[in-house]
DNA sequence: TCAGAGCCTTGACTCAAATCAAGGTGCCTT
DNA sequence: AAGGCACCTTGATTTGAGTCAAGGCTCTGA
């Protein structure tokens, strides 16, 4: 809405890189996360040539806009990235913040329009997967149409669970699962587990949860008074896994 | 947790009702809501013979618990369909309602593995679609393949909405919002906008929308008060949708 | 026709998080 | 090195929805 800093020529024209480094599916060291798959290395060749590879994101540029035709879903090579949807009163809903190796964008195969925006929260480079490409490799590839299909799955499912954390659970529980949630999509990433920086802002964080940035704040420096948490802006340090998980109260 | 009552013989082992109607795709008022596609007749026969119709559910029967392995997707034919969740701590939440021409179940997808229960509200009939079927079908028919990502897709855009309404808008504007929701799928199945019978309970209402049953009733006698609702129970009868729409505050 | 159970409504009170307000911290730019 | 700005923290106060409590309605089954 009102930071338009490093946002010119960002968005939907994403050119390939020439200087591009030489990765690929095959050698790219997130492969298990991106593509947990039975794929022979004849079709990971295949799905190779499909994707592109382009210049990385600067922070707060935009991957796509809520609207934007959709043309392709993306995977995070680095950095990371916030979809957030535009309420119809002007206000921001972030819907979701995405770490390397998981897939953005599927919310834009219902409508050929994507129904969020997607933006930079550091440097981020992506893997553009064009979609009518991988639909055509999908009938080809039933292993590639069956891992589809489970993403899209794994979307709702993660979907569900956020609501349930925002109808039944209060503040306290909501940040715990948070630093939880980074903590696992980090060690699938074989990074640290109890020691990481935040990419995002405590007003995205709110947003996410639902709570206003003084909550928190507030949520913060209690954890950090009940040495569950060391916190220092957005270098987190977990000091007690199991002090979290019961804060989170999703079963110990 | 508790009601068990008409909970005898329930779930997963639905057998093909020897004295079904002779309802097939091609000829169910539904299609246009289940099947919006440009599909051959050939096509809609072969999608229809994978199909299975079985017995009618009765109220509070489940039609697949979480955790059951997953085995098909499900479409309503008649009848309502609460799918929920239990929380780690043994409450519920509400992921959706289902009405006629609506598919659920697409959530067991990723884990082979339901991770919702479905319960019928009242008595309903649903249309069993093998998920392998489906899938064998889809690599050969691009339209139902990309029809198929486009309802996955349709789920999560519509997640995504009830997230920020939870996140974002108060109980006045959840319950308008439902009110407005159930509505515009009335009129999608041809049936009144302004008027209708809620299958559900208002625990049901409150455990969907993040609020007590108390906030839940409290807001539906202000709606009443204010001449934008009529109320009798489970009796709808909208007189002002213009309010109703404001009140949602989802732009008029 | 009546009893009972579950469901719905209403009122009084409480509380968790929002709002309002102010000040601190760190980082970018010049 | 300093100014400015966005971001973060903390405190005081308010408020919308939750909790607790009680009573009414409605449908079912004997």
């Amino acid at each position: 809405m009102t930071i338009r800093l490093a946002d010119a020529g960002d968005g939907v024209e994403l050119k390939r890189c020439i200087h591009d480094y030489q990765v690929n599916c095959g050698n790219c060291r997130l492969n298990s996360i991106c593509l947990p798959l039975a794929l022979e290395s004849d079709d990971i060749q295949q799905l190779d040539d499909i994707i592109q590879r382009s210049k990385p994101l600067q922070k707060s540029q935009h991957l796509y806009r809520e609207g934007d035709d959709f043309q392709s879903v993306f995977a995070v090579r680095s950095g990371a990235l916030k979809a957030y949807k535009t309420t119809d009163d002007g206000r921001e809903q972030v819907t979701g913040f995405y770490f390397p190796g998981e897939i953005l964008g599927m919310d834009g195969i219902s409508n050929n329009a994507h129904a969020s925006s997607a933006k930079a929260l550091e440097t981020a480079a992506v893997c553009e997967i064009p979609f009518t490409s991988l639909e055509r490799l999908s009938a080809m590839m039933p292993n590639l149409q069956r891992h589809f299909f489970q993403l899209m799955s794994r979307e709702i499912t993660e979907d569900q669970q956020l609501i349930t954390l925002l109808s039944k659970n209060s503040a306290d529980e909501r940040v715990a699962s948070l630093m939880l949630s980074i903590s696992t999509r980090n060690s699938k990433r074989k990074l640290s587990a109890t020691q990481f920086r935040l990419p995002m802002s405590r007003v995205d964080i709110g947003n996410y949860l639902g709570l206003t940035v003084e909550t928190v704040s507030r949520v913060f420096s209690r954890m950090q008074k009940m040495e569950i948490l060391l916190v220092d802006n957005k270098e987190i340090q977990i000091l007690d896994v199991d002090g979290l998980k019961k804060m989170a109260n999703l079963g110990v």
